[in-house]
DNA sequence: GCCAACGTTGGC
DNA sequence: GCCAACGTTGGC
């Protein structure tokens, strides 16, 4: 299993309404980035996530589950652009903010860090067990 | 609200 | 194929 994290503003669509979604999940559409795109084209039903609310809030607040391999992006019909579905799966306990995240040693070169505007990115599996364990999460 | 960083587009 | 111009994202 790979780990990722998935990157929104809350105000185009926020952690609150992907749980609103329940299990059915949501595809994770409107990416038009050639690095995000390949990502989510690595991605495998199973796969964890993070989701981090980008503008204001800069924090992680829940995890998330591929529920469905890359496929076309319904919102549009340029075929260069796939998307996967997730599915909320945990909220964290306690949010985990940006500033948090350059602060830890463990966390600092994390790609959230390194390449702020990429909003689809891998994460490391000692990122994310460092991460559950800070912020509450069942793994 | 500003601006730096980055990605994309299009002219040459 | 290079690079200048432009648009967008996201942190501050």
């Amino acid at each position: 299993m790979r780990y990722w994290l998935f990157k929104s503003e809350p105000s185009t669509w926020s952690w609150a309404d992907q749980v609103a979604k329940g299990d059915a999940g949501e595809e994770w559409d409107g990416v038009r980035n050639y690095q995000a795109r390949n990502f989510m084209r690595e991605m495998s039903v199973g796969d964890r996530g993070f989701f981090y609310h980008s503008q204001k809030a800069r924090e992680i607040v829940g995890t998330v589950e591929v529920i469905a391999e890359a496929h076309p992006d319904s919102t549009t019909d340029d075929e260069r652009w796939d998307c996967v579905d997730i599915r909320a799966l945990e909220a964290v306990r306690t949010p985990l903010s940006l500033d948090e995240i350059k602060g830890d040693p463990v966390l600092s070169e994390m790609v959230l860090v390194k390449n702020s505007r990429l909003s689809v990115q891998p994460v490391t599996e000692a990122e994310w067990s460092h991460i559950c364990k800070r912020t509450g999460l069942s793994t």
